[in-house]
DNA sequence: TAGCATGATTTCTC
DNA sequence: GAGAAATCATGCTA
């Protein structure tokens, strides 16, 4: 320091002040009249001041004080300021020249784009739009996942407040210690040579800090993002066993349509609805509406029935075995109730039994068994009136209960659909799938496959 | 805790 | 795009 110092007063004596030399180019009247002896008067005169400049700390408070008063109030002051600050103007260039032109972060730019493209930073648009949809694309689901989602994007824009949240303040904090420094700087100006540029320097480093403290915020957020991506994926991997309510009635359909156990959407609209009940709780939290099945875990359901039930039909026959014998009580039930019910009323009153909204066996199934049950073909017992109508609310006591009644005639059930090959679609495919006798609510079966 | 059950996902085919 | 088949991963039970 002390030497640097050294190095300035040395320059001073023979340096250009603005432009010209110091003597005579300082635009200071001569304090003596005398030519020759000026110069020598001047340098011993400036020499003294910075002298005094140096000593300055060497000295008690007071006397420091005392002399930089007179010093701030000495006419080569700012003639002497000026130069200083060109001196430190030209290191301080020196040293910026390589600073400045700094390449942009790759880690910052990589922070910045991922904030972008998850929607964090820049303009709001459903904060994460792309991500939930990319994940919806992973779902293989539309709207299914739409409660999922609708989770991700509250999460999202929970990180969105809070990442905006602090980078304001960040920002605040910034812009004030900004002014701060600016105003202690232009405040010590008056007494040290800063130059302007030396403050804006000073404010550049300031913003350099700050931005790393941005960089930071960030890298965390990012963090933050892709910790909720990967636990809003787990989510969709994990699963919970559906209510034994609701296996049953996807269990009943699978085994009641089991020559063509392919429901349509309509029938998998149903069969969710019906199953929507819960699913199973291992908590003690109520089910929500995110709990509910839905089309496409039915069909997932029906997907790893066919599988597994072709794959070990030897498996699978004690509970079809089972389904077959459960429903055949309740349909023989059905049946001799709705005859008794059929005697009772006017005959002309035909379908005046229950009216369940969930017809499981309008299918192709339920008219063949029905066809065996009458002993003849349906069109064949159309002989009059009355046993018309007792065939149609017969016909529709059975649609109402279950339609295993094709289990009726064999005690023990086989899965007459398959194929030899294994394979569902070459079984004969029932012919007539919109039964006659065919409710509003009932669930088809679907003919496509 | 192992082994089975089962819902979900992925890959491939038609 | 739907379904088959394989596979993964979790839930459940003995």
């Amino acid at each position: 320091m002390m030497e640097e110092q050294a190095r300035m007063m040395q320059a001073l004596s023979g340096v250009t002040l603005a432009g010209h030399s110091v003597q005579g180019g300082m635009g200071l009247p001569p304090p003596h009249g005398h030519e020759g002896t000026d110069g020598d008067g001047r340098k011993q005169d400036i020499g003294d001041i910075l002298h005094q400049i140096m000593t300055i700390t060497d000295q008690s408070l007071d006397e420091a004080q005392a002399k930089k008063h007179g010093l701030n109030c000495h006419r080569m002051k700012p003639a002497l300021f000026s130069v200083l600050c060109e001196i430190k103007e030209k290191t301080g260039l020196s040293i910026r020249g390589a600073q400045e032109e700094d390449p942009p972060d790759p880690q910052l730019m990589r922070l910045d784009n991922m904030l972008l493209a998850e929607g964090v930073s820049g303009p709001e648009k459903g904060g994460g739009s792309a991500a939930a949809a990319a994940a919806a694309a992973a779902a293989g689901g539309g709207a299914d996942n739409s409660i999922e989602h609708s989770d991700y994007r509250a999460k999202l824009t929970q990180i969105r407040q809070i990442y905006h949240t602090e980078l304001e303040k960040y920002e605040q904090a910034c812009n004030e210690f900004t002014t701060h420094v600016m105003n202690l700087l232009r405040e010590q100006s008056r007494t040290r040579p800063i130059s302007p540029k030396e403050i804006e320097r000073m404010v550049g480093i300031i913003h350099r800090k700050f931005s790393s403290i941005q960089m930071q915020l960030k890298q965390s957020t990012c963090e933050a993002v892709m910790i909720l991506r990967s636990r809003f994926l787990d989510a969709r991997r994990k699963r919970r066993n559906f209510s034994k309510q609701a296996t049953e009635i996807l269990n009943e359909y699978f085994y009641s349509h089991l020559s063509n156990p392919y429901p349509s959407e309509e029938a998998k609209e149903e069969l969710a609805k019906k199953c929507s009940i819960t699913v199973s709780q291992v908590g003690p939290e109520r089910p929500s509406p995110q709990q509910e099945i839905q089309t496409s875990k039915v069909s997932n359901w029906f997907g790893n029935k066919r599988i597994r039930y072709k794959k070990n039909i030897g498996k699978f026959q004690e509970e079809a075995n089972l389904y077959a014998a459960k429903t055949a009580v309740t349909a023989t039930h059905a049946v001799a109730a709705a005859i008794q019910n059929s005697q009772a009323n006017s005959p002309t009153t035909p379908n005046s039994g229950s009216s369940a909204s969930f017809n499981l066996p309008n299918s192709g199934d339920m008219f063949m068994s029905m066809q065996s049950l009458n002993g003849a073909s349906y069109q064949g017992a159309q002989v009059g009136a009355n046993v018309q109508s007792q065939g149609d609310t017969i016909r529709h006591a059975i649609n109402q209960t279950t339609g295993y009644s094709d289990r009726l005639r064999h005690p023990l059930y086989s899965p007459h659909g398959l194929n030899g090959n294994g394979g569902w679609h070459d079984a004969p495919t029932p012919t007539s799938v919109t039964s006659p006798n065919e409710g509003p609510g009932s669930v088809h079966s679907d003919t496509s496959n």
